[in-house]
DNA sequence: GACGTTGTAACACTAATTGTTACGACATCC
DNA sequence: GGATGTCGTAACAATTAGTGTTACAACGTC
């Protein structure tokens, strides 16, 4: 399972548009949330694109631009981000149709599409139990140790 | 996420060689489950290989040999073959460690590491509560229409 | 009109999955 | 004991997704 990171740049990008504007500050660029995720502005302006369109962010272009939260940490889950950032599944059936005229092959797909999608719908409940709010009050509980920028 | 089918194709190769044993033939040879998964049968034999490192299916070399079950279907979860054949984590953390000096850099890893592990755990248990002879009644309870072999 | 930022295209690099060929290892059967 | 059939595995190509990077047009503020 080639696992990917966008649900987790996404929600650390959250979290630092909203601190920032919590500590008195305007909106947010990419390249500021680059440098705090050490990676590309355009990744990150990649996938606040898809935020914004999930209505999760807004952004600002013209001088002085950048971007900031559409809601209230509170009222955004996981689960949002997740639907804003991850399209697929979580497990693919065959590539190829298997064979018809074999039992298994005629009965595996619908078998394994009902209980992957238990399994789905098991993971989003769970998604949407968590709210970036509770990310960001996580991430403000690790210990510090020294420096404290943002 | 892209998604893999290693899961989907397991199961599938335990179900058929289950019904094939079921219907009183000998071992079940990755060529034939090949067949019925519309794939090459190396891929059954690397897949399969892995199933038996993981203690759930047995194989013989030689004329006439082929693949057989090491246990029961009944005792064979969907998580033992999760765990067999997906070897990573459902959700990775930056490909590059984020900035420590940041508050947010410094915390969002170990947030995002602890919610995750929570979030595996409830997949563990969900996996876990589907039996592969579950996914063999499953499989056998599609409506077929015509043909009907193995 | 200058400037700074978004929005997006284009491309390279990496990694994982899947499919394929090839062939040695091994056990059974004649 | 040799022929045969299958596993076990290496090697490689093709495809795909994610990520990083450069470049530049679009846009709004000053």
């Amino acid at each position: 399972m080639s696992a990917n990171s966008r649900l987790t740049i996404a929600a650390h990008a959250l979290a630092w548009i909203s601190l920032y504007q919590r500590r008195g500050h305007g909106v947010a660029t990419s390249e500021q949330i680059a440098a705090s995720a050490n990676t590309n502005p355009v990744v990150i302006r990649r996938l606040l694109g898809e935020l914004r369109r999930a209505g999760l962010v807004e952004s600002r272009r013209g001088a002085g631009a950048g971007w900031s939260l559409a809601r209230d940490l509170e009222s955004m889950t996981l689960l949002d981000v997740y639907e804003a950032v991850e399209p697929g599944p979580l497990f693919a059936l065959h590539r190829a149709t298997p064979d018809q005229n074999c039992v298994v092959g005629h009965g595996i797909q619908p078998a394994m599409r009902t209980i992957y999608e238990g399994i789905e719908e098991t993971l989003r409940r769970e998604l949407a139990r968590v709210t970036l709010e509770d990310v960001l009050r996580d991430v403000l509980a690790a210990p510090r140790q020294g420096a404290d920028q943002e």
